[in-house]
DNA sequence: CTATAACTTGGAGCCGACTCCAAGTCAAGG
DNA sequence: CCTTGACTTGGAGTCGGCTCCAAGTTATAG
C-alpha cells in the first residue's frame, strides 16, 4: 500500500462541501491546525485533516459557533476525553443543547405537519391529530413524537422558559 | 369576561425570551406586523402576537434566517396553508431540511455520547445519570439510538452528502 | 414641579462568519 | 519566453442579526 491518499485544498472543498476560502479561513483562525504544505507552498490535506473539516461541518449544524468547536476538535479523532475533565462538562452541556434543539425541531416539523395535513383535505376546524400523512415517506427516521396537541405544545414551551408569569410586574 | 389580556413590550420580551429591542427590530423589518399602539404610543400585544413572536423563536432554533421566515409567518396562525400552493412546497421542503437536520444532530450526539463513554470509567465523580434528567423533560424519546459504528457513520455521512467520491477531478 | 421610569424613534456600531480581491509564486504547455 | 491555472498571502468588504445610544414623550410618585 502507498502512502496514503493526500488531496489539494479544491478537492477538500469539493469533499466536505467548505469552499476553499473558507478552509483557509479556518486556518487563519487556527481553527483548522496549520495544514502540511507542498514544495510549492500548496497545502495538503490527508483523511484525518477531512475528517476533522467534516466535524466542524457537522457542529455548523449543529448551530455552535465557532469559537465552540476548539475544545471539540481537541478531542476529535482520538484523545482520552478523560483527561479533560473541563471538556467534558462542555460536551455533556452541549449535549443537552443538542437535545433540545431536536425538540425545538420537532416541534417545528409537527407545526409544518399540522398545516401540510390541515391543507390536505381541504378546510378543517380544530386541532385534529395529525401523524404520518408525511412523515414516511421522508427520512426513514423514528416518527417517535406522540404528537400531543401540537399547537399549544408548540406555543406554551417556550412561554415557561422565562420564568414567571404571575410575576408580569 | 374582558377584553382578551394585552402585554407590554417587557412583559411579551419575558415570556418569549426575546428581547424588547429584537422584538422592536423584527417589527423594523417587517417580519412582525406593525404592534398596535396605546394613546400614548406604546405597543401592546395580545396573545396572538406573542405566539408569532414564539414561532419566530422557534424557527431560529432551526437555523432558519429571519428572510426565509416570512412564508412561515404568514400561515402562522390560522390561515389555510392550501391556498398558498408555493408555500406548501415551502413547508415541504423545509421540513426535509429539518429532518436531515435532525440527524445531523443525532450524529452529533451519538459522537459525544461516544466520548463520554470512553471516558467514564476514568473519572466519576459527577452525575452521570445526567442526561435523562433533561431529556424527560424533552422529547420524552427513550434513547433509541440504533448505535450504529458512530465514528464512521459520522465521519462518512457529509462526504456523501457531497455527492462527489470519484470525480476528484 | 421635578424626577424617575417606561416607553418611543432613527440611526450608529458591533460581531461572527464568511467572501472577495490584489499581488505574488510556481508548474506545465504552446 | 509567455501564458494559463492552481494555488499562496494579507487584508478589506459584506451581510445578517442584533445591540446600543441619544433624544424625545408621557405617566406616576414624592
Amino acid at each position: 500500500m502507498q502512502k496514503e491518499q493526500t488531496f489539494t485544498i479544491k478537492q477538500t472543498a469539493k469533499q466536505t462541501g467548505i469552499s476553499e476560502d473558507t478552509i483557509r479561513y479556518y486556518e487563519k483562525i487556527a481553527l483548522l491546525p496549520r495544514a502540511d504544505r507542498k514544495d510549492n507552498g500548496h497545502r495538503i490535506y490527508r483523511q484525518e485533516g477531512i475528517h476533522t473539516i467534516q466535524l466542524i461541518s457537522c457542529l455548523k449544524k449543529t448551530g455552535m459557533p465557532l469559537e465552540e468547536m476548539r475544545p471539540f476538535l481537541a478531542v476529535s479523532a482520538d484523545t482520552d476525553p478523560a483527561e479533560y475533565p473541563e471538556l467534558v462538562e462542555h460536551l455533556r452541556s452541549h449535549r443537552e443543547n443538542i437535545v433540545s434543539q431536536i425538540s425545538s425541531l420537532q416541534q417545528v416539523v409537527d407545526f409544518i405537519d399540522m398545516k401540510l395535513e390541515e391543507g390536505r383535505y381541504r378546510r378543517r376546524e380544530g386541532p385534529d391529530e395529525v401523524q404520518d400523512g408525511v412523515s414516511e415517506q421522508m427520512t426513514g427516521k423514528p416518527k417517535s413524537r406522540p404528537a400531543s396537541p401540537v399547537e399549544m405544545s408548540f406555543f406554551a414551551s417556550s412561554a415557561r422558559a422565562g420564568k414567571s408569569s404571575t410575576s408580569v410586574e
